[in-house]
RNA sequence: UCCUCGGUAGCUCAAUUCGGCAGAGCGGUCGGCUGUUAACCGAUUGGUUGUAGGUUCAAGUCCUACCCGAGGAGCCA
Protein backbone atom coordinates (compact mmCIF):
# COMPACT_ATOMS: atom_id res chain seq x y z
CA UNK A 1 0.00 0.00 0.00
CA UNK A 2 1.62 3.13 -0.81
CA UNK A 3 0.66 6.46 0.83
CA UNK A 4 -2.63 7.23 2.22
CA UNK A 5 -3.62 10.75 0.91
CA UNK A 6 -6.86 13.02 1.53
CA UNK A 7 -8.64 14.24 -1.71
CA UNK A 8 -8.49 17.24 -1.06
CA UNK A 9 -4.89 17.24 -1.36
CA UNK A 10 -4.68 14.98 -4.75
CA UNK A 11 -3.30 18.15 -6.49
CA UNK A 12 -0.25 17.38 -4.75
CA UNK A 13 0.42 13.81 -5.64
CA UNK A 14 0.15 13.93 -9.29
CA UNK A 15 3.05 11.26 -11.08
CA UNK A 16 2.63 9.59 -7.46
CA UNK A 17 1.14 5.64 -6.63
CA UNK A 18 -1.37 6.80 -3.88
CA UNK A 19 -3.43 4.87 -1.74
CA UNK A 20 -7.07 6.16 -1.26
CA UNK A 21 -9.45 4.70 1.55
CA UNK A 22 -12.89 5.43 0.67
CA UNK A 23 -16.36 4.56 -0.20
CA UNK A 24 -17.68 4.15 -4.06
CA UNK A 25 -20.47 6.71 -4.71
CA UNK A 26 -21.21 6.00 -7.83
CA UNK A 27 -19.72 3.37 -10.75
CA UNK A 28 -19.87 3.55 -14.47
CA UNK A 29 -18.66 1.02 -17.17
CA UNK A 30 -18.19 1.42 -20.53
CA UNK A 31 -16.52 -2.60 -21.94
CA UNK A 32 -13.13 -2.45 -21.28
CA UNK A 33 -12.89 0.45 -18.73
CA UNK A 34 -14.98 1.43 -15.57
CA UNK A 35 -14.91 4.99 -13.91
CA UNK A 36 -15.69 4.57 -10.26
CA UNK A 37 -16.42 8.18 -8.18
CA UNK A 38 -14.62 7.44 -4.69
CA UNK A 39 -15.29 9.84 -1.90
CA UNK A 40 -12.95 9.61 1.15
CA UNK A 41 -14.61 11.91 2.94
CA UNK A 42 -12.52 14.59 2.22
CA UNK A 43 -13.35 15.02 -1.49
CA UNK A 44 -14.55 13.34 -4.40
CA UNK A 45 -12.31 11.71 -6.85
CA UNK A 46 -12.38 9.79 -10.18
CA UNK A 47 -10.39 6.55 -10.12
CA UNK A 48 -10.27 4.94 -13.98
CA UNK A 49 -9.71 1.09 -14.61
CA UNK A 50 -8.83 -0.55 -17.85
CA UNK A 51 -9.39 -4.41 -17.90
CA UNK A 52 -5.80 -4.60 -19.77
CA UNK A 53 -3.71 -3.27 -17.10
CA UNK A 54 -5.54 -5.43 -14.00
CA UNK A 55 -5.72 -9.22 -13.49
CA UNK A 56 -9.00 -10.72 -15.02
CA UNK A 57 -10.48 -11.10 -11.21
CA UNK A 58 -9.22 -7.55 -9.94
CA UNK A 59 -11.79 -5.77 -13.11
CA UNK A 60 -14.45 -7.92 -12.60
CA UNK A 61 -14.54 -6.79 -9.24
CA UNK A 62 -14.71 -3.69 -9.97
CA UNK A 63 -17.08 -4.04 -12.84
CA UNK A 64 -19.67 -5.33 -9.97
CA UNK A 65 -18.69 -3.46 -6.84
CA UNK A 66 -21.87 -1.76 -5.68
CA UNK A 67 -22.67 1.71 -4.70
CA UNK A 68 -21.10 2.80 -0.91
CA UNK A 69 -19.16 -0.46 -1.09
CA UNK A 70 -15.74 0.52 1.35
CA UNK A 71 -12.83 0.34 -0.25
CA UNK A 72 -9.33 0.59 -0.41
CA UNK A 73 -8.05 1.65 -4.12
CA UNK A 74 -4.38 1.85 -4.97
CA UNK A 75 -3.25 3.80 -8.08
CA UNK A 76 -0.90 6.65 -10.24
CA UNK A 77 -2.45 10.11 -10.00
CA UNK A 78 -2.95 12.03 -13.55
CA UNK A 79 -4.12 15.45 -14.01
CA UNK A 80 -7.27 15.50 -16.55
CA UNK A 81 -9.63 18.28 -17.06
CA UNK A 82 -12.46 16.00 -17.54
CA UNK A 83 -12.40 14.60 -14.48
CA UNK A 84 -15.60 15.10 -12.17
CA UNK A 85 -14.97 15.53 -8.10
CA UNK A 86 -14.55 17.55 -5.43
CA UNK A 87 -11.95 19.36 -5.69
CA UNK A 88 -11.80 17.76 -9.50
CA UNK A 89 -9.75 17.80 -12.36
CA UNK A 90 -7.42 14.83 -11.18
CA UNK A 91 -8.32 10.88 -11.50
CA UNK A 92 -6.42 7.67 -10.14
CA UNK A 93 -5.10 5.22 -12.45
CA UNK A 94 -6.12 2.31 -10.68
CA UNK A 95 -3.16 -0.53 -9.82
CA UNK A 96 -4.41 -1.88 -7.12
CA UNK A 97 -8.69 -2.48 -5.79
CA UNK A 98 -8.97 -3.87 -2.11
CA UNK A 99 -13.05 -4.50 -1.37
CA UNK A 100 -13.45 -3.83 3.05
CA UNK A 101 -17.22 -4.52 2.51
CA UNK A 102 -19.32 -5.03 -0.87
CA UNK A 103 -22.54 -2.60 0.36
CA UNK A 104 -25.73 -4.97 0.13
CA UNK A 105 -27.34 -3.59 -3.64
CA UNK A 106 -30.70 -2.09 -2.16
CA UNK A 107 -28.94 1.37 -0.73
CA UNK A 108 -31.82 4.09 -1.02
CA UNK A 109 -29.97 6.60 -2.27
CA UNK A 110 -29.88 7.35 -5.87
CA UNK A 111 -27.81 9.73 -8.18
CA UNK A 112 -31.09 10.72 -9.30
CA UNK A 113 -33.83 13.45 -7.50
CA UNK A 114 -35.61 12.48 -4.59
CA UNK A 115 -38.08 14.79 -2.69
CA UNK A 116 -37.40 16.13 0.61
CA UNK A 117 -39.43 13.45 2.92
CA UNK A 118 -37.40 10.62 1.66
CA UNK A 119 -34.32 12.41 1.87
CA UNK A 120 -35.08 13.58 5.52
CA UNK A 121 -35.83 10.73 6.49
CA UNK A 122 -32.44 9.23 4.86
CA UNK A 123 -30.14 11.99 6.58
CA UNK A 124 -27.74 9.28 7.61
CA UNK A 125 -27.30 8.43 3.98
CA UNK A 126 -27.89 11.94 2.16
CA UNK A 127 -24.76 13.22 4.14
CA UNK A 128 -23.00 11.28 2.11
CA UNK A 129 -23.70 13.27 -1.37
CA UNK A 130 -21.85 16.53 -2.90
CA UNK A 131 -24.39 19.04 -1.57
CA UNK A 132 -24.87 17.59 1.86
CA UNK A 133 -20.96 17.01 2.40
CA UNK A 134 -20.24 20.60 1.15
CA UNK A 135 -22.99 22.46 3.27
CA UNK A 136 -21.57 20.75 6.29
CA UNK A 137 -17.93 20.96 5.79
CA UNK A 138 -18.47 24.89 5.25
CA UNK A 139 -20.40 24.72 8.56
CA UNK A 140 -17.57 23.57 10.21
CA UNK A 141 -14.96 26.38 8.95
CA UNK A 142 -17.60 28.89 9.75
CA UNK A 143 -17.86 27.33 13.70
CA UNK A 144 -13.84 27.07 13.86
CA UNK A 145 -14.07 30.71 12.15
CA UNK A 146 -15.78 32.07 14.92
CA UNK A 147 -14.20 31.10 17.35
CA UNK A 148 -10.56 31.89 16.27
CA UNK A 149 -12.04 35.43 15.47
CA UNK A 150 -13.29 35.51 19.14
CA UNK A 151 -10.37 34.19 20.82
CA UNK A 152 -7.69 36.15 18.99
CA UNK A 153 -9.64 39.09 19.76
CA UNK A 154 -9.71 39.00 23.54
CA UNK A 155 -13.09 37.05 24.39
CA UNK A 156 -13.04 34.10 26.63
CA UNK A 157 -15.32 30.87 26.31
CA UNK A 158 -17.57 30.93 29.01
CA UNK A 159 -19.90 27.99 28.58
CA UNK A 160 -23.56 29.08 29.98
CA UNK A 161 -26.29 26.34 31.28
CA UNK A 162 -28.29 24.18 29.12
CA UNK A 163 -30.92 23.23 32.00
CA UNK A 164 -32.29 26.66 33.43
CA UNK A 165 -34.87 27.91 36.01
CA UNK A 166 -38.03 29.38 34.38
CA UNK A 167 -36.32 33.08 34.44
CA UNK A 168 -40.53 33.73 33.76
CA UNK A 169 -40.70 33.99 30.66
CA UNK A 170 -43.63 32.80 28.20
CA UNK A 171 -42.86 28.84 28.52
CA UNK A 172 -45.35 28.00 25.88
CA UNK A 173 -41.67 28.45 23.50
CA UNK A 174 -39.56 26.33 25.61
CA UNK A 175 -39.17 22.77 26.31
CA UNK A 176 -39.26 21.59 29.62
CA UNK A 177 -37.98 18.47 31.67
CA UNK A 178 -38.16 17.40 35.49
CA UNK A 179 -35.17 17.94 37.45
CA UNK A 180 -35.15 15.65 40.52
CA UNK A 181 -36.85 17.08 43.50
CA UNK A 182 -36.02 20.73 42.15
CA UNK A 183 -39.81 20.97 39.23
CA UNK A 184 -39.44 21.77 36.43
CA UNK A 185 -36.32 23.33 34.64
CA UNK A 186 -36.27 24.25 30.59
CA UNK A 187 -33.35 23.91 27.91
CA UNK A 188 -32.06 27.17 27.15
CA UNK A 189 -32.70 29.89 24.47
CA UNK A 190 -30.31 31.87 25.16
CA UNK A 191 -27.24 31.96 27.57
CA UNK A 192 -27.09 35.85 27.55
CA UNK A 193 -28.06 36.83 30.75
CA UNK A 194 -25.57 34.40 32.32
CA UNK A 195 -22.69 36.16 29.84
CA UNK A 196 -24.15 39.93 30.75
CA UNK A 197 -22.50 38.66 34.60
CA UNK A 198 -19.34 36.79 33.37
CA UNK A 199 -18.28 40.04 31.43
CA UNK A 200 -17.86 41.48 35.20
CA UNK A 201 -15.11 39.14 35.49
CA UNK A 202 -13.75 38.43 32.16
CA UNK A 203 -15.02 41.43 30.22
CA UNK A 204 -15.33 39.98 26.87
CA UNK A 205 -17.01 36.89 27.01
CA UNK A 206 -18.89 34.41 24.46
CA UNK A 207 -20.40 31.28 24.84
CA UNK A 208 -21.08 28.78 21.94
CA UNK A 209 -23.52 26.18 22.13
CA UNK A 210 -27.39 24.19 20.86
CA UNK A 211 -30.28 26.47 21.60
CA UNK A 212 -34.02 25.32 21.71
CA UNK A 213 -37.07 27.10 20.65
CA UNK A 214 -40.23 25.10 21.19
CA UNK A 215 -42.53 27.18 18.94
CA UNK A 216 -44.30 25.62 16.50
CA UNK A 217 -42.30 27.25 13.46
CA UNK A 218 -42.29 25.94 10.17
CA UNK A 219 -40.50 27.70 8.04
CA UNK A 220 -37.51 27.09 5.68
CA UNK A 221 -35.75 29.48 8.17
CA UNK A 222 -35.95 27.79 11.44
CA UNK A 223 -35.49 24.77 13.84
CA UNK A 224 -36.34 23.54 17.38
CA UNK A 225 -32.45 22.95 18.10
CA UNK A 226 -29.75 25.08 16.65
CA UNK A 227 -26.21 26.68 17.42
CA UNK A 228 -25.81 29.83 18.38
CA UNK A 229 -22.83 32.05 19.40
CA UNK A 230 -23.53 34.61 22.01
CA UNK A 231 -20.52 37.25 22.46
CA UNK A 232 -21.09 40.07 25.46
CA UNK A 233 -18.95 42.90 25.89
CA UNK A 234 -18.04 45.15 29.12
CA UNK A 235 -17.16 49.10 27.84
CA UNK A 236 -19.13 48.59 24.70
CA UNK A 237 -21.97 50.97 23.59
CA UNK A 238 -24.42 50.29 20.31
CA UNK A 239 -21.97 51.93 17.91
CA UNK A 240 -18.87 49.76 18.57
CA UNK A 241 -20.93 46.73 19.08
CA UNK A 242 -22.14 47.15 15.64
CA UNK A 243 -18.00 47.74 14.29
CA UNK A 244 -17.54 44.55 16.09
CA UNK A 245 -20.19 42.61 14.35
CA UNK A 246 -19.23 43.44 10.63
CA UNK A 247 -15.29 42.77 11.53
CA UNK A 248 -16.70 39.03 12.77
CA UNK A 249 -19.12 38.50 9.84
CA UNK A 250 -16.43 39.90 7.71
CA UNK A 251 -13.86 37.44 8.96
CA UNK A 252 -15.90 34.60 8.71
CA UNK A 253 -16.80 34.35 5.21
CA UNK A 254 -13.02 35.03 4.31
CA UNK A 255 -12.15 31.61 6.01
CA UNK A 256 -14.61 30.13 3.95
CA UNK A 257 -13.69 31.94 0.69
CA UNK A 258 -10.23 30.97 1.64
CA UNK A 259 -10.49 27.45 2.61
CA UNK A 260 -13.48 26.17 1.28
CA UNK A 261 -13.52 27.05 -2.63
CA UNK A 262 -14.27 23.53 -4.12
CA UNK A 263 -17.51 23.13 -1.84
CA UNK A 264 -18.95 26.64 -2.53
CA UNK A 265 -18.18 25.58 -6.44
CA UNK A 266 -20.08 22.44 -5.78
CA UNK A 267 -22.66 24.09 -4.27
CA UNK A 268 -22.88 26.27 -7.07
CA UNK A 269 -22.71 29.36 -5.21
CA UNK A 270 -21.71 33.15 -6.76
CA UNK A 271 -18.61 33.40 -4.91
CA UNK A 272 -18.59 37.24 -5.80
CA UNK A 273 -21.55 37.80 -3.94
CA UNK A 274 -19.12 36.40 -0.89
CA UNK A 275 -16.39 38.44 -1.83
CA UNK A 276 -18.24 41.75 -1.48
CA UNK A 277 -18.99 41.58 2.29
CA UNK A 278 -15.68 43.65 3.77
CA UNK A 279 -16.70 46.30 6.02
CA UNK A 280 -18.38 48.37 6.65
CA UNK A 281 -21.82 47.19 6.45
CA UNK A 282 -24.62 49.89 5.99
CA UNK A 283 -26.66 51.08 8.60
CA UNK A 284 -30.25 52.54 8.42
CA UNK A 285 -32.52 53.25 11.62
CA UNK A 286 -35.80 51.60 12.24
CA UNK A 287 -37.84 54.36 10.69
CA UNK A 288 -35.23 54.50 7.65
CA UNK A 289 -35.87 50.75 7.36
CA UNK A 290 -40.01 51.76 7.40
CA UNK A 291 -39.80 54.36 4.83
CA UNK A 292 -38.00 51.76 2.34
CA UNK A 293 -40.88 49.08 2.91
CA UNK A 294 -43.25 51.79 2.28
CA UNK A 295 -40.90 52.75 -1.31
CA UNK A 296 -40.91 49.03 -1.99
CA UNK A 297 -44.24 48.41 -1.62
CA UNK A 298 -45.17 51.17 -3.43
CA UNK A 299 -43.34 49.86 -6.52
CA UNK A 300 -45.07 46.00 -5.98
CA UNK A 301 -47.99 45.07 -8.26
CA UNK A 302 -48.45 41.57 -6.71
CA UNK A 303 -51.37 42.28 -4.18
CA UNK A 304 -50.52 39.25 -2.30
CA UNK A 305 -47.37 40.54 -1.65
CA UNK A 306 -48.25 44.33 -1.51
CA UNK A 307 -50.31 42.83 1.64
CA UNK A 308 -47.62 41.27 3.16
CA UNK A 309 -45.33 44.01 3.37
CA UNK A 310 -47.68 45.66 5.14
CA UNK A 311 -46.31 47.60 8.39
CA UNK A 312 -46.78 49.79 11.00
CA UNK A 313 -44.74 51.65 13.38
CA UNK A 314 -44.11 49.57 16.49
CA UNK A 315 -44.21 46.09 14.45
CA UNK A 316 -41.08 43.74 14.27
CA UNK A 317 -40.06 43.15 10.71
CA UNK A 318 -41.58 39.29 10.00
CA UNK A 319 -39.75 37.31 6.49
CA UNK A 320 -41.13 38.70 3.76
CA UNK A 321 -40.18 42.68 5.28
CA UNK A 322 -36.96 41.38 5.65
CA UNK A 323 -36.39 39.37 2.37
CA UNK A 324 -37.95 42.51 0.78
CA UNK A 325 -35.38 44.76 2.64
CA UNK A 326 -32.09 42.89 2.17
CA UNK A 327 -32.45 42.64 -1.29
CA UNK A 328 -31.35 46.09 -1.85
CA UNK A 329 -28.64 45.52 -0.56
CA UNK A 330 -25.22 43.77 -1.41
CA UNK A 331 -23.96 43.21 2.10
CA UNK A 332 -25.52 42.65 5.17
CA UNK A 333 -27.40 45.58 6.62
CA UNK A 334 -27.52 46.89 10.11
CA UNK A 335 -30.85 47.74 11.17
CA UNK A 336 -30.90 49.55 14.46
CA UNK A 337 -32.89 51.67 17.05
CA UNK A 338 -36.20 49.69 16.62
CA UNK A 339 -39.53 50.36 19.22
CA UNK A 340 -38.78 49.11 22.96
CA UNK A 341 -42.01 47.62 22.81
CA UNK A 342 -41.14 45.22 19.89
CA UNK A 343 -37.91 44.20 21.98
CA UNK A 344 -36.89 42.59 25.15
CA UNK A 345 -36.90 44.40 28.33
CA UNK A 346 -33.19 45.06 28.98
CA UNK A 347 -32.54 46.62 26.11
CA UNK A 348 -31.03 49.93 27.23
CA UNK A 349 -33.68 53.54 25.87
CA UNK A 350 -32.18 55.82 23.15
CA UNK A 351 -31.39 59.02 24.66
CA UNK A 352 -34.02 61.31 24.31
CA UNK A 353 -36.31 58.56 22.83
CA UNK A 354 -37.36 56.19 25.44
CA UNK A 355 -40.20 54.60 22.66
CA UNK A 356 -37.09 53.57 21.22
CA UNK A 357 -33.88 50.91 22.04
CA UNK A 358 -30.36 50.60 21.09
CA UNK A 359 -31.07 47.45 19.75
CA UNK A 360 -29.49 46.59 16.18
CA UNK A 361 -30.03 43.22 13.38
CA UNK A 362 -27.90 42.36 11.15
CA UNK A 363 -29.35 41.49 8.01
CA UNK A 364 -27.83 39.32 5.23
CA UNK A 365 -28.06 40.12 1.99
CA UNK A 366 -29.92 38.61 -0.82
CA UNK A 367 -33.07 38.34 0.78
CA UNK A 368 -31.50 36.25 3.45
CA UNK A 369 -33.04 38.52 6.34
CA UNK A 370 -31.56 38.59 10.35
CA UNK A 371 -28.58 36.18 11.41
CA UNK A 372 -27.66 38.46 14.46
CA UNK A 373 -29.77 40.28 16.87
CA UNK A 374 -28.10 41.94 19.28
CA UNK A 375 -28.51 45.74 21.87
CA UNK A 376 -26.92 47.89 24.16
CA UNK A 377 -28.07 46.30 27.72
CA UNK A 378 -29.38 48.84 30.26
CA UNK A 379 -26.46 49.45 32.93
CA UNK A 380 -28.68 51.40 35.42
CA UNK A 381 -30.14 48.91 38.08
CA UNK A 382 -33.49 51.20 38.73
CA UNK A 383 -33.91 51.45 35.16
CA UNK A 384 -33.77 47.82 34.64
CA UNK A 385 -36.31 47.20 37.70
CA UNK A 386 -38.66 49.88 36.19
CA UNK A 387 -38.65 47.90 32.76
CA UNK A 388 -38.84 44.72 34.12
CA UNK A 389 -42.12 45.76 36.36
CA UNK A 390 -43.38 47.95 32.65
CA UNK A 391 -43.23 44.32 31.39
CA UNK A 392 -44.87 42.15 33.92
CA UNK A 393 -41.55 39.89 34.57
CA UNK A 394 -41.12 38.69 37.95
CA UNK A 395 -38.65 40.01 39.98
CA UNK A 396 -37.24 37.67 42.25
CA UNK A 397 -36.29 35.31 39.28
CA UNK A 398 -33.78 37.95 38.19
CA UNK A 399 -32.67 39.37 41.13
CA UNK A 400 -29.04 37.99 40.38
CA UNK A 401 -29.24 39.77 37.10
CA UNK A 402 -30.53 43.25 38.66
CA UNK A 403 -27.64 43.22 40.99
CA UNK A 404 -25.03 43.03 38.61
CA UNK A 405 -26.23 46.56 37.94
CA UNK A 406 -25.26 47.91 41.26
CA UNK A 407 -21.23 46.20 42.00
CA UNK A 408 -19.27 48.20 39.08
CA UNK A 409 -21.88 48.55 36.25
CA UNK A 410 -20.69 49.24 32.91
CA UNK A 411 -22.32 50.33 29.85
CA UNK A 412 -22.16 46.79 28.08
CA UNK A 413 -23.41 45.52 25.06
CA UNK A 414 -23.99 41.13 23.12
CA UNK A 415 -25.35 40.08 20.41
CA UNK A 416 -26.04 36.53 19.61
CA UNK A 417 -25.54 35.11 15.89
CA UNK A 418 -27.24 31.96 14.30
CA UNK A 419 -25.09 29.82 12.75
CA UNK A 420 -27.47 27.41 10.58
CA UNK A 421 -29.21 30.75 8.97
CA UNK A 422 -25.34 32.22 8.49
CA UNK A 423 -24.35 28.86 7.08
CA UNK A 424 -27.63 28.83 4.98
CA UNK A 425 -26.78 32.57 3.57
CA UNK A 426 -22.94 31.67 3.01
CA UNK A 427 -23.63 28.54 0.91
CA UNK A 428 -26.45 30.29 -1.31
CA UNK A 429 -29.19 27.45 -0.40
CA UNK A 430 -32.71 27.97 0.28
CA UNK A 431 -33.42 25.75 3.50
CA UNK A 432 -31.77 25.63 7.14
CA UNK A 433 -32.60 21.76 7.42
CA UNK A 434 -29.83 21.58 5.39
CA UNK A 435 -27.27 23.34 7.46
CA UNK A 436 -26.88 21.34 10.23
CA UNK A 437 -26.15 17.39 10.21
CA UNK A 438 -29.64 16.18 11.98
CA UNK A 439 -32.19 18.72 11.80
CA UNK A 440 -34.72 18.68 14.38
CA UNK A 441 -38.15 20.41 13.12
CA UNK A 442 -41.42 20.55 14.76
CA UNK A 443 -42.14 17.54 12.87
CA UNK A 444 -38.95 15.54 12.85
CA UNK A 445 -36.99 13.85 15.12
CA UNK A 446 -35.64 10.63 13.09
CA UNK A 447 -32.97 10.07 12.67
C1' U B 1 -52.55 27.76 16.02
C1' C B 2 -54.21 29.36 10.97
C1' C B 3 -54.04 29.14 5.38
C1' U B 4 -52.48 26.34 0.89
C1' C B 5 -50.71 21.90 -1.51
C1' G B 6 -49.65 16.79 -1.45
C1' G B 7 -49.45 10.99 -0.16
C1' U B 8 -49.62 5.36 -6.46
C1' A B 9 -43.11 0.28 -7.39
C1' G B 10 -36.72 1.44 -3.63
C1' C B 11 -36.96 6.78 -6.06
C1' U B 12 -39.46 10.69 -9.42
C1' C B 13 -44.08 10.71 -11.47
C1' A B 14 -48.43 9.21 -14.96
C1' A B 15 -53.15 6.68 -15.06
C1' U B 16 -58.04 11.12 -20.53
C1' U B 17 -64.61 15.49 -19.41
C1' C B 18 -67.63 10.93 -17.15
C1' G B 19 -65.46 5.02 -12.10
C1' G B 20 -63.91 -0.09 -16.46
C1' C B 21 -57.04 -5.01 -16.94
C1' A B 22 -51.85 -0.77 -12.08
C1' G B 23 -48.16 2.26 -16.16
C1' A B 24 -43.40 4.87 -17.52
C1' G B 25 -38.59 6.62 -16.48
C1' C B 26 -34.77 6.04 -12.99
C1' G B 27 -32.45 2.58 -9.55
C1' G B 28 -31.13 -2.85 -8.83
C1' U B 29 -29.68 -7.48 -11.56
C1' C B 30 -27.71 -9.89 -16.31
C1' G B 31 -25.42 -8.91 -21.12
C1' G B 32 -22.89 -5.28 -24.86
C1' C B 33 -19.50 -1.07 -25.63
C1' U B 34 -11.71 2.01 -24.18
C1' G B 35 -13.48 8.47 -21.77
C1' U B 36 -18.19 8.12 -18.75
C1' U B 37 -20.08 13.24 -16.43
C1' A B 38 -27.86 11.96 -14.15
C1' A B 39 -23.67 7.81 -20.25
C1' C B 40 -25.95 4.82 -23.99
C1' C B 41 -28.25 0.00 -26.12
C1' G B 42 -30.89 -4.87 -25.05
C1' A B 43 -33.19 -8.02 -21.40
C1' U B 44 -35.02 -8.53 -16.49
C1' U B 45 -36.80 -7.33 -11.45
C1' G B 46 -40.33 -4.59 -9.10
C1' G B 47 -47.39 -2.81 -6.18
C1' U B 48 -51.71 -3.90 0.76
C1' U B 49 -52.45 3.12 -4.64
C1' G B 50 -51.23 6.76 3.53
C1' U B 51 -55.24 4.29 7.12
C1' A B 52 -60.32 2.91 8.28
C1' G B 53 -65.16 2.81 6.66
C1' G B 54 -69.01 3.79 2.84
C1' U B 55 -71.51 4.07 -2.32
C1' U B 56 -71.20 0.69 -6.73
C1' C B 57 -71.59 -5.11 -10.80
C1' A B 58 -66.79 -2.53 -10.60
C1' A B 59 -62.93 2.61 -6.78
C1' G B 60 -56.05 5.06 -7.49
C1' U B 61 -60.47 7.83 -9.26
C1' C B 62 -66.73 9.34 -5.81
C1' C B 63 -68.30 10.22 -0.23
C1' U B 64 -66.94 10.46 5.31
C1' A B 65 -63.40 10.41 9.15
C1' C B 66 -58.49 10.05 10.51
C1' C B 67 -52.96 9.77 9.91
C1' C B 68 -48.52 11.68 7.76
C1' G B 69 -45.56 15.28 5.13
C1' A B 70 -44.34 19.91 2.55
C1' G B 71 -44.78 25.36 1.62
C1' G B 72 -46.29 29.91 3.91
C1' A B 73 -48.11 33.21 8.15
C1' G B 74 -47.36 34.49 13.25
C1' C B 75 -42.79 34.21 16.55
C1' C B 76 -37.78 34.26 16.33
C1' A B 77 -31.55 33.33 15.41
Amino acid sequence: MSQVIRVENIAQYVGQEVTVQGWVYNRTHKGKLVFLLVRDGYGFVQCVAFKNDLPAETFQTIVHIPQESSITITGVVRADERAPGIPGGYEIGITGFEVVQAAEEDYPIALKEHGVDFLLDNRHFWIRVPSQWAILRIRATIISAIREWLDDHGYINMDTPILTPSAGEDTTTLFETEYFDEGKVYLDQTGQLYNEANIFAFKKVYCFGPTFRAEKSKTRRHLTEFWMVEPEIAFCDLDQLMEIEEQFVSHIVRRVLERRQPELRALGRDVSALEKIVPPFPRISYDQALEMLAEIREQTTDPQQKQLLEIEWGSDFGAPHETALTQRFDKPVFVYGYPSAAKAFYMEPWPGRPEVCKSVDLLAPEGYGEIIGGSERISDPALLLRRLHEQNQPEEAYRWYIDLRRYGSVPHSGFGLGVERTVTWICGITHIRETIPYPRTIKRVYP
